[in-house]
DNA sequence: CGCGCTCCCTGGCCGC
DNA sequence: TGCGGCCAGGGAGCGC
């Protein structure tokens, strides 16, 4: 997906456009995504005025003035669009469409379907399923050396795939978890419990900072990714492993190389990564 | 029981 | 030009 920077790019977005105006109608063209939107969501939804859009995690948060939420997540391929042009006809994966007041559609379209739309009352929320179990946003104070050295030493998992779950700290995918191990110089395969007090405070400190400089530069787009003006991100031109295979490294010129863990391309530097 | 693998789905790209 | 294979930012579920 998007990762975190791009769900708060996005959240940033909608926020401009959409606070404090009423829904007027919603359009489901399709409910079988990763989980089906729940029977009552349109009748909920329509009528409600947007107070706020939040985020947690890769979930955006859109709350209404009726005490309910409606929980958006991009999966891979997700885009959530504002727009003023009233659609003729929806675009290919255009799923759901909401019709707001002066004439503003917010258009949630995603090809792979790994997204999803759903809803829940506010004072519920935190006891969502898809929410109760996220770990500790990692631009929080929560997210500390303290916490994930906790974490790590109880673990034999490599410590790329320690920072990308979601139950430890959330938001960190598999772009910005090759950044960030980049940047602390720590190598991806290595056992979590083997990373020392140092190291996870470098590390820390770096994924914030990488996700910090990702948010500023709107996102990276690689592919399917767009904010919700439908423009493009450009933090992916200051990747310096993601994607950069065979490539040299930007800080000592020595190959940059790929391996796979659980099923996923990760990209590191030999060199300075240890 | 913590972990990696497979799968969900569509589309773009590469090589033949 | 066409087609098969492979790959993709996420995450749930299932075995080992």
């Amino acid at each position: 997906m998007p990762e975190l920077p791009e769900v708060e790019t996005v959240c940033r977005g909608l926020r401009q456009h959409i606070i404090g105006r009423r829904i007027i109608e919603v359009d489901i063209r399709r409910s079988a995504m990763r989980i089906p939107i729940p029977d009552d969501f349109a009748e909920r939804v329509s009528g409600a005025t947007i107070t706020a859009v939040g985020r947690r995690a890769k979930y955006i948060l859109i709350y209404m003035d009726n005490g309910y939420v409606i929980l958006g997540h991009l999966g891979m391929s997700g885009k959530m669009l504002v727009t003023r042009d009233v659609p003729e006809e929806p675009a290919k994966h255009d799923h759901v469409l909401f019709f707001l007041e002066g004439g503003v559609t917010v258009i949630f379209n995603d090809p792979r379907r790994f997204g999803l739309i759903t809803g829940c009352s506010c004072d519920v929320l935190h006891e969502h399923p898809l929410l109760k179990m996220l770990g500790v946003e990692p631009l929080s104070a929560d997210f500390n050396v303290e916490h994930l050295f906790r974490k790590a030493q109880g673990s034999r998992k490599p410590v790329k795939n320690l920072i990308m779950d979601q139950a430890i700290v959330v938001g960190v995918g598999n772009i910005y978890a090759a950044e960030a191990l980049f940047s602390a110089g720590i190598l991806p395969d290595r056992s979590a419990n083997t990373i020392n007090n140092n190291e996870v405070k470098q590390l820390v400190a770096c994924i914030k900072c990488v996700l910090l400089s990702a948010i500023e530069s709107g996102g990276s787009t690689l592919r399917d990714y767009v904010r919700s003006d439908g423009r493009a991100g450009y933090f992916q031109h200051n990747f310096a492993v993601y994607g950069r295979e065979g490539k040299s490294c930007v800080r000592c010129g020595q190959v940059v190389r790929r391996m796979v863990q659980a099923g996923r391309s990760t990209f590191y530097c030999g060199s300075c990564q240890k």
